[in-house]
DNA sequence: TCTGGGGTCCTAGGACCC
DNA sequence: TCTGGGGTCCTAGGACCC
């Protein structure tokens, strides 16, 4: 490898190969080698195809795919349902492992992420270096994966999907016309099947249809992403790989798909309640908590609305999170039956924060006052309270 | 017998302010 | 009578990804 093919940084996509699957086979061994799918209780309708090990994916079972379409196409096939706390905990490992080789590493879901490596490249053999990973990764954490490495982030997921299982792919930037521009334009990363079927209208087929399309016109069609699609194409990317990222989570949500529709207010209500403590749990386990909550509401015809609102001040207790919901369920469900309900937390921030804005619009006093056990409901009503004492307009309608 | 649940980012319109 | 332009916040929806 040559330091000038690389624009100065070395980047790896790290992707593990089939993660569920694989995670279940480590904890349960008779699993291993034979067809295998995670996914949820086809009574439930819930039963969709998370993840199939290689050896499903043989007889045609696919992610998304109903389960009883998946036992069709393969009749032996091994079925168990989804355990998050098991692939949260590999995915810590994963991590951790990672970040033995360096401190740049950022995680972008629980089985994939970025490193870069630049300044390893001084020291070692790079190439050598996925290789080790790649093998380390599967005999000592029992999880195969795939290895992209490229000068940029999207170059080294792109790379990464060209060879499954287990591959290690290196795109060059002057290996960009072969290796990437034959590609259909719906294989690349971002591109929907509802953008590449506009991009079709205008006969750009293959990413290199719209590597060499312009970019004016690109922009003036579809705006910011078409700058950045083009620029992609072209090998243009910029962005750095940064290991706090994954941490400054945005919102925080729960939703179910009910194993029937309902249409009684007092069964989405508890549908609500369920959610709330869900919600509640997850906003504590990040220790953050959020002014602004919103439900979704899907109906039978898989119609879907969400429906938000802004609050003076920020809550995260279930019983909180509970009374907004429900007035947001009352002020906007039709009346039809639902398929789906969920609560989401928007724009979250970390607790500590919340406090500390307390603190700032002069409340320091009463925070003091305040034992540091009490709720933030607690402090929030005592600040209602000294608003309204001052005379500001902060009515909530 | 279709189509889960967790997210992120972008767009667009209306309210409101100066 | 008639009525600009810029900026921000809020809300809803859509596309996409794993």
């Amino acid at each position: 490898m040559n330091g000038r093919d690389w624009n100065g940084k070395i980047i790896f996509h790290i992707d593990m190969n089939s993660f569920y699957a694989s995670v279940e086979s480590n904890h349960d061994p008779s699993l291993a080698g034979k067809p295998l799918a995670i996914a949820g209780n086809p009574k439930q309708r819930k039963g969709i195809v998370v993840t199939a090990s290689y050896e499903a994916r043989e007889y045609g079972v696919k992610t998304t795919m109903p389960v009883w379409q998946a036992l069709k196409k393969c009749p032996n096939l091994i079925v168990r349902p989804p355990d998050f706390t098991k692939y949260r905990a590999a995915s810590a490992e994963l991590f951790h492992f990672l970040e033995e080789y360096t401190d740049l590493v950022e995680p972008v879901s629980i089985d994939e992420g970025y490193m870069d490596v630049t300044s390893n490249f001084k020291k070692r053999n790079v190439l050598h270096m996925a290789e080790e990973i790649q093998n380390r990764l599967y005999k000592e954490l029992g999880l195969p994966s795939s290895i992209g490495i490229a000068p940029g982030k999207f170059l080294a997921k792109m790379a990464s999907d060209m060879k499954k299982p287990l591959g290690i792919t290196v795109l060059r930037k002057r290996e960009l016309s072969q290796k990437l521009w034959p590609l259909p334009v719906e294989d690349m990363h971002g591109i929907g099947t509802k953008t590449a079927d506009k991009l079709k209208q205008w006969d750009i087929y293959t990413i290199g249809d719209l590597a060499a399309y312009s970019v004016d016109s690109l922009k003036g069609r579809f705006g910011v992403m078409g700058k950045k699609l083009y620029e992609r194409a072209n090998g243009i990317d910029y962005r750095v790989v940064d290991p706090e990222a994954a941490k400054e989570v945005k919102s925080v949500g729960s939703s179910t798909t009910m194993s029937a529709d309902v249409n009684q207010k007092q069964e989405l209500l508890n549908v609500i309640t369920m959610l709330s403590e869900k919600v509640e749990a997850r906003l504590k386990h990040k220790q953050v908590c959020s002014d602004n909550f919103q439900i979704t509401i899907r109906y039978s015809d898989r119609k879907t609305i969400t429906r938000s609102k802004k609050l003076l001040n920020p809550i995260f207790t279930k019983e909180e999170i509970k009374t907004q919901a429900a007035e947001l369920l009352e002020r906007y469900w039709n009346g039809e039956s639902v398929r789906l309900l969920g609560i989401t937390g928007l724009e979250v921030i970390p607790i500590a924060d919340a406090y500390k804005q307390l603190d700032l619009f002069s409340y320091k006093k009463d925070i003091k006052e305040a034992k540091l056990s009490a709720t933030m409901s607690q402090l929030t009503n005592k600040y209602g309270e000294h608003i309204l004492k001052k005379g500001h307009d902060y009515t909530d309608s």
